[in-house]
DNA sequence: TGGTGTGAAGTGGTTCACAGCA
DNA sequence: TGCTGTGAACCACTTCACACCA
């Protein structure tokens, strides 16, 4: 694929905008600028155009862009069309967590099963969502093509499991586990730290 | 202060480097170089001595950086001997599930108390922190002089509460809202959208 | 006139490569 | 010899500024 040549922050701000034009069909207005939509997303309106500009020419000069045409232009553009299931590893007081919460899960995306080294411990919990064993990881993801995966173990076993789900097809991992990962270029993750998050603020409040 | 010049990008990095350090710490290692400890960080070494560098001079040349002086020295620099007290706003969905794990909080770091709209209606569910009603909110920051909150409110509220946490004299925000928050320079502002991270993740799975 | 699209300039951060020291 | 500390080169992204067009 051609797009590897967009930064992946660009990518990254271009969800924002996505989200921001939702809103603005929410609200059913027509047409939005640059500048109006940057100031939505929190960035410069150079910025914001630059961004668009990687995936071809949407604005009308003078006018602004379709709020609409834009929308459907970087959804497509982004796969967005695309149904993801996605599956979740380590059913611990973490993974349980998010299970039970799913706030963060949009239109489009759904936890389709989860995996725990000791399910008979978790599956009484009443989850939304089965439960199975570890060894039933690679056929499941196999079978069902997944290629996203919520990574949720202990730290220790983090790295393993995260081998595991490569070979087994998945190219793109939430790591919840605090805890760096090595993993071919081919596979996209993304850290949430809570821990980290926390450490480096509290460097910035004087 | 004059600890500004140091890029935040470093210092995030720099909070990994502390994390390894005290794995190796509870290994009992003395010494560590700057390849071996990148790459347990998951960075060049240039950069990891770079990194360091801004907080001055502590490796040996020919030998590496001593485990315990190098943990010791960033970790005062950090601020990290700190005791920190946070507070919670918003003890919804997410609030809740995020105070009752609390997986994320570490030695130095504790929930004091959280806050909603709406206390009564959450108080029942056995939280291990108080529940206070917002209008509490701004006496107790002031009081107990806390300079960190979680932010966990819904995202047409975010802003508003963002603003009466800054009033208040909150410098460092954990911004969980799915949503854009405009603040003073003074305030430090991290977004944890995993609603976004996924959307990100779906467009680098082929 | 107003707002996009974009080459060119600027900026910040990364990587290199080597001097310098135990 | 081995590894740190660091100026210099490099690179990626950001911002500017203006041509161009509805």
């Amino acid at each position: 694929m051609e797009k590897l040549t967009i930064p992946k922050k660009s990518i990254y701000r271009i969800s924002i905008y996505l989200r921001c034009l939702g809103r603005l069909i929410e609200n059913e207005i027509e047409t939005v600028s640059s500048t109006a939509l940057a100031k939505a997303a929190g960035v410069k309106p150079a910025q914001l155009r630059k961004d668009i500009a990687h995936f071809g020419q949407f604005g009308t000069r003078g006018l602004g862009y379709s709020v609409k045409d834009l929308y459907s232009e970087i959804k497509s553009a982004m796969g967005g069309s695309n149904y993801h299931r996605v599956i979740l590893v380590g059913v611990g007081n973490l993974g349980s967590a998010l299970l039970r919460y799913q706030g963060f899960m949009r239109e489009g995306y759904q936890v389709v099963s989860s995996f725990d080294a000791v399910p008979q411990a978790v599956i009484t919990k009443g989850l939304p969502v089965p439960v199975l064993a570890v060894d039933q990881m690679e056929p499941y993801i196999r079978e069902n093509q997944i290629k996203i995966a919520i990574l949720c173990v202990p730290r220790e076993q983090a790295q393993e499991v995260t081998n595991e789900l490569v070979a087994a097809g998945i190219t793109g991992i939430l790591n919840f586990s605090s805890s760096v990962l090595i993993a071919p270029d081919h596979v996209t993750i993304s850290c949430v730290d809570l821990a980290l998050e926390l450490e480096n603020l509290s460097y910035f409040v004087s």
